[in-house]
DNA sequence: CACGAATGTAGTAGACGTACTACATTCGAC
DNA sequence: GTCGAATGTAGTACGTCTACTACATTCGTG
């Protein structure tokens, strides 16, 4: 597919909570890297995984990921 | 990863609309076929995929993939 | 300074998602 | 019965996602 860019807000979330990137990883039950490669927007997780995140920081998938840059906190 | 099943309403979705196949995948930008690959549950989307077919159908992304099966109409 | 924790970079390997072509099947309309 | 539309099946090819290992960097603490 072509400009497949999705956006995502792991590391806010990961960091509200204050948990390591280790840890996360481990509740998601992936590698670690692979945490540290989405963060940075190496590449767009699967549906699945995806879906799992969501489901781990308890909010709408929306909230996470965006097919559109997410606003910075200042309003 | 293990278990990797994510279930969908597409089907669902288009049969209220009464769009085909080739229409959604056109409007999606995809293949025909993919969504005939999604809707049989050969595979699932990318996230990227996902989020556009939620876009299109104006419903959150919960409304059309879960990691739990859907319930039936019938309540 | 030495150490560990958290994160970033690099590289290989395999499974999955998508494109695409071609043909089969079902079904309604003419 | 013939035709087209919608859908299912089969198969190849390629790029992306994930796992995994190893090492570098930054930073706080003893």
């Amino acid at each position: 597919m072509s400009n497949e860019v999705v956006y995502n807000r792991i590391p806010m979330l990961r960091a509200e909570r204050g948990i390591s990137r280790k840890d996360l990883a481990a509740a998601l039950g992936v590698h670690y890297q692979t945490v540290g490669y989405l963060e940075r927007g190496e590449y767009s997780p699967s549906l699945f995984l995806a879906l799992k995140i969501a489901e781990y920081f308890e909010v709408p998938v929306e909230v996470v990921f965006s097919l559109h840059p997410f606003a910075r906190l200042g309003s």
